[in-house]
DNA sequence: GTCCTCTGTGTAAACGATTACATATTTCGT
DNA sequence: ACGAAATATGTAATCGTTTACACAGAGGAC
């Protein structure tokens, strides 16, 4: 492997020299450093990272912590996080995480000394473990809300979205509208059974707990809880589903009972993934810029790195949008997919 | 940050002694032993890794560069990767590369010193410029088979499974077997393609050029095709979509001209994705092991990292099987999903 | 002409680990 | 009881960078 020293001496100058020229620090005269460059390319000359980030103490490496997360929730955010980490330069160390508290810390223990910071998926609501996280790294907690303000948080409007979801089903004359919830003890989850909860009872409609079906975000989930719900004495006349996943297992169970859909019963999802308009009928929706999440993740993380940890901690939500088809509403759908707009964030203070 | 300096000078002995207990080399008494294991639990001591690698030469990092993949296949075949890599003790360095050589080798680069081998995913037919990469570290190529015998690689049994699913749907009676191609210069599209015609002339079938629509394995695509095989005057009774996402977007189509599944045309995808069942009616798909795919990649990186690059290469494919469901079958379409059974792998001789 | 500043370059000390070698102590075979 | 072998530990070189400091020469300002 040739080092710094293999193109010093053939250029016939110091180590310090070609450091100077690669790290664009120190001056150099114009000379030296075409040569320089000239040579290092030629030899082919890469950094050893080890060694720059023993003496920088920086590694230029983000960690990513993930609890098990499934289909285009997964790409579509570590798309969003590698975009942003490129462009700044860094590298992305992804690790799977059991999510509960002993899993994340040994995941955060050995990314210790390879990363300049982490983002940590934890949507475990049980998070006072990531509080006292030996962390003198910078830290953004995703989907979920740390109980202190020592780490930078960053979650979807979950409770909004959904909220507006219901309101959007009671608004075309539903009153029994059942909800698939997501998994238990889950942020994400419980934020969207509140927002369903809080629409329902400004609309005055008294909660029935039969309505409220456990789910775990699979299709699996979502097909078992519709068939219970379509075997209750007094049926629903609409299912919300916490996810997409579960509204399209929700979808498949009623298609089998013969369920008309949206006439008998109207269904609907959350995270608006890129095959719901391609479901029949096309799955009505909460857009989630899942991309974008990761995105602002990482963000959020290097303005941490940049400010070495010792910066106004946010809190920060990506704002999600409604996205109406046929399987809540014939008339109102829209049918090809508009491009979403511009979504905005809102800054909690904290 | 606390260093093993900082241990040894708390448990009063030298750098050496705990370094030999961490890493459990050399002989140290069990007092010692317990001692500074102690000690270092205690102030939470990790390892430098950027020192260690530097004296070692080695990062326990593997890289692995994907072009742009979506949904499920990502996550599962990220997934696979990053179990075989925790459990041997490695990291994943994960990037996103535009898969031309320009991409390819940017990525290789900065990769470089910080990785102990790469997975490459490069499923452009163009592979040629892999094979000059300068790599001192061993590569495993996924997805497509590089022409010199300098690198192992790891693909799909494509050919065979799409062979299959077209004798399945010839055996159904069909005659009239369109399919809609992934992506152009794609490897894994090539061989699927390949696949489909080498049954249809073994079948006895005329190829028929109209049949063959482009595609680019998103939604959008299989839905644009299907409308076009619809408008011809020569209907097909049958569609081969060269993944499941194209597979969905046909079947919307169809729906929406209302066109009988499968009766009146047959669709079938590749991949078999776990929506693939709760499609309407239920799809046919090749089943892909996709996280076997990913494990398996990391095992012959692996094995390739133990021996120091001077192992004998391999080129390996995992097998795919056939899944029939309702869409293209009524009769002998199974109900609920069977469990699958173990996979097996089958090595070329190179 | 002297002093100061600037430019361009080299020297050498870190950074935090591993490990070959040296040394001191104990065990053991004969 | 003596030397060899085994055990436990320390010393110091090493890995490939960055960077503080030193230094030499050039160009002005006075």
């Amino acid at each position: 492997m040739v080092t710094i020293k293999d193109v010093a001496r053939e250029a016939k100058v110091s180590v310090a020299t070609v450091s100077r020229v690669l790290n664009g620090s120190g001056p150099v005269s114009d000379e030296t450093r075409r040569l320089i460059r000239e040579i290092a390319g030629r030899m082919r000359y890469v950094p050893h990272s080890g060694a720059r980030s023993l003496i920088t103490s920086r590694t230029e490496t983000l960690g990513v912590l993930l609890p098990d997360l499934y289909g285009e929730f997964f790409s579509e955010i570590i798309r969003g996080m590698d975009d942003t980490a490129q462009k700044n330069g860094f590298h992305l160390l992804i690790s799977r995480a059991y999510a509960d508290r002993n899993g994340i810390e040994t995941a955060m223990r050995a990314m210790r000394g390879r990363v300049d910071g982490v983002v940590a998926m934890s949507p475990d609501l049980d998070e006072e473990s990531l509080l006292n996280l030996p962390s003198t790294i910078p830290v953004v907690l995703l989907c979920s809300v740390p109980r202190g303000n020592e780490i930078d948080s960053l979650t979807i409007q979950n409770c909004r979205g959904a909220k507006e979801m219901a309101a959007h089903l009671i608004s075309l004359g539903h009153r029994r509208i059942a909800i698939i919830k997501g998994s238990a003890r889950n942020y994400d989850a419980a934020e969207r059974l509140r927002g369903y909860r809080l629409a329902l009872r400004e609309a005055g409609i008294e909660a029935d707990a039969s309505l409220e079906r456990e789910g775990d975000f699979t299709e699996a989930a979502g097909y078992a809880a519709a068939i219970k719900l379509l075997a209750l004495r007094n049926r629903p006349t609409a299912i919300f589903a916490a996810n997409d996943s579960m509204a399209i297992g929700a979808l498949s169970a009623l298609r089998e009972s013969g369920v008309e859909i949206p006439e008998e019963m109207a269904v609907a999802g959350f995270d608006d993934i890129p095959l719901a308009r391609y479901m029949d009928p096309p799955l009505s929706s909460v857009h989630v810029p899942i991309r974008e999440l990761g995105a602002r993740a990482v963000e959020l993380l290097l303005h941490g790195i940049t400010h070495k940890n010792d910066h106004a901690r946010r809190r920060e939500r990506v704002s999600t949008k409604l996205v109406i088809r046929r399987s809540t509403s014939c008339d109102r759908a829209e049918r090809p997919p508009p491009s979403f707009p511009a979504l905005k964030r809102e800054t909690i203070p904290v």
